[in-house]
DNA sequence: TGTACATCAGTGAACGCGCGTTCACTGATGTAC
DNA sequence: TGTACATCAGTGAACGCGCGTTCACTGATGTAC
């Protein structure tokens, strides 16, 4: 069979990506090709004609997630919120908001098996600078920022070795980094 | 040849086992059991005899890892502090101390390699539970010990997705850090 | 103390198979005339 | 509008090799007498 009636190359290769991320999150790096493809529903020389390599499909995976992530923070931006330090808020929301948060874990852990290889590290270093870019015009003192991105990313990535916080616990915290961001936005 | 004049098992077994750390941290899992043997100056055959399988080894090897930052956690103690919050005030110094930040990184990224594989991840999580008892034994209230140890946690993996933070930066999180639980000693 | 034997601690070659990659081929879609 | 041709978007079988595992064999160490 040839070119597959009622649907786009573009979705071909969507829906390849979907079944990388998919796979790959849940069952690791190690996860084969047969079974991106078979999750995809696309023969494995289908994928292959998208992705040249294996290699090629986990960069673009990858790009796709940082990218995911970053719009996950716009979308948690509160509209009636336009004092300084309200990207920060916004970042801690979607770093531990409830429904999601197995989701970032599962990202981060798959982000942390690739970043061996050096171009998976170079991409990640480089939306790590444009985060701290975006993070620091955001009007708050620079040590407040550290203080609460830094355990917004902690908590986010500690069941990555088996810490999981209680409900009641991640809400109390979220409460108190978007407490101190306040605070130093008014102390200014 | 047989067995090594001069060295007992147990040597060769811990020989194996820093050579699989060294390897595994800086190549990832994907890292061969010919890489290992060869940085351990031993035959595959010779791994084998100790670690009958590569999951074996990793096994070990996490192990191996998750008591090595405890220990160092607790050489990080200040004997001159018997405050409440101590073990946290080391953990954070553990997590964060210039010299083995690098070290700390890999090691999580490794882990984090590794939790897919189930019996990792139950390793890992007795280890997480432990703690959680231990730090809350410490004697601060327990958002205290949620923020504080959330925000060392990240800023010692952040490495991992490429946010490194400057020396100056991560002094200064220390410093914020360790004060926020002398404060909530003192509130008591 | 010497001798025989069992076990321990390895060696290194060979095996086999899982998995990434290659390849010949094909049916659907677009384009020129 | 039909026709011929090129290209696109796949299929699925075969290949080949890297790597975990197995195995026959060996020299050193411990034990019984």
């Amino acid at each position: 069979m040839g070119r597959t009636a009622g649907r786009g190359a573009g979705d071909t290769r969507r829906l390849v990506l979907d079944a990388a991320s998919e796979v790959f999150r849940t069952r690791g790096t190690g996860a084969t090709l047969d079974d991106v493809a078979r999750q995809a529903g696309v023969s494995k020389g289908g994928l292959v004609y998208h992705f040249p390599s294996k290699d090629v499909l986990v960069q673009a995976l990858v790009a796709a997630m940082l990218e995911e992530f970053r719009t996950a923070v716009h979308a948690c931006l509160d509209p009636d919120d336009d004092q300084p330090g309200r990207l920060v808020r916004a970042y801690v929301r979607a770093s531990l908001s409830l429904p999601d948060t197995g989701e970032a874990r599962e990202a981060s852990a798959l982000i942390a098996q690739l970043v061996t290889a050096p171009e998976v590290a170079e991409v990640a270093r480089a939306d790590a600078a444009r985060w701290k870019g975006d993070l620091a015009a955001d009007g708050l003192p620079a040590d407040v920022i550290t203080l609460v991105v830094s355990a917004a990313d902690g908590a986010s990535v500690a069941p990555l070795w088996g810490a999981t916080l209680r409900d009641d616990e991640r809400d109390q915290l979220v409460a108190r980094l978007v407490g101190l961001t306040t605070e130093a936005a008014q102390d200014r």
